[in-house]
DNA sequence: TAATAAAACAGTAATCATTATCGTTTTGGA
DNA sequence: TCCAAAACGATAATGATTACTGTTTTATTA
């Protein structure tokens, strides 16, 4: 029942900590093989889904397949680059006040919602510009 | 090049049109097996992602690890419920609003957003507040 | 109507992310 | 130091989806 030490787990929050972008499982494995070369990828998996369970980082779903991964567990919304992948920070102002609009007119409990948004990022947009075309 | 005639497909499409739940690929081919009993599950992968590729049904992920398919491609918003699953359509205002509010200090161009609400639905609720607890 | 090439099919194998299992190692309190 | 719980590494299993392959269907043309 209670959580014990594992250095494997330190290593994840601190690579986690470290990044901005989001990495996914397998981003994570490639990284910490660095610092722990036999770390089993089915740690990492179950560290993170720990991690998540206790509220120390947040997993994201935006529709590519693959899990990523936040340490920032604060309230934010994220943009996908549809080009090239990548996956965001957004900083602008939070939209729950979508949920009254949803909330009217049904007749369960909406609880939260799940948004991201999508297009071509920065980078992407400057090299399509800059190409012979 | 061209797209040729198929039963498997239009019985596909009937099925979707016939239902406002959000059927997964797996839903499809058990419902058409009845129509078609040999159809194969690869056929109903195939069909579902050509229609998607030609805007008459529209995929949905809610983050569940399946597809949902919408016969209806009209935008509007989805509610997934924590204890059922289910993915029910939601009669609300539509919030593009908020892609202004996202691409204010972005550097790249947002193309759209990707939004559902979760929670407990209707009939979950009843039956939680129904039983001896 | 017969010939034919493209499209679609059924059946099945392969892929990919993720989870489960299992015998061994580590952790932390007694 | 002892020991039970927790975590580990290695690997097998799962589940959704996609790819492959030889056969059948469609639709056009002779």
């Amino acid at each position: 029942m209670a959580t014990k030490y594992s250095r494997q787990r330190e290593e994840i929050k601190t690579y986690l900590a470290s990044r901005k972008d989001h990495p996914t499982a397998d981003n994570v494995y490639m990284a910490i093989r660095r610092q722990i070369p036999n770390i089993s990828l089915g740690t990492v998996y179950r560290n993170l889904t720990m991690l998540v369970d206790a509220g120390e980082i947040t997993r994201l779903r935006v529709g590519d397949g693959v899990d990523h991964f936040d340490y920032d567990t604060s309230p934010h919304y994220h943009f996908v680059c549809t080009e090239c992948g990548s996956v965001i920070d957004l900083d602008m102002q939070n939209i729950d006040s979508i949920l009254k609009l949803a909330g009217a007119g049904f007749d369960g409990k909406i609880a939260g919602h799940v948004t991201y948004f999508y297009g071509v990022c920065g980078n992407c947009f400057k090299k399509e510009n800059s190409e012979s075309n």
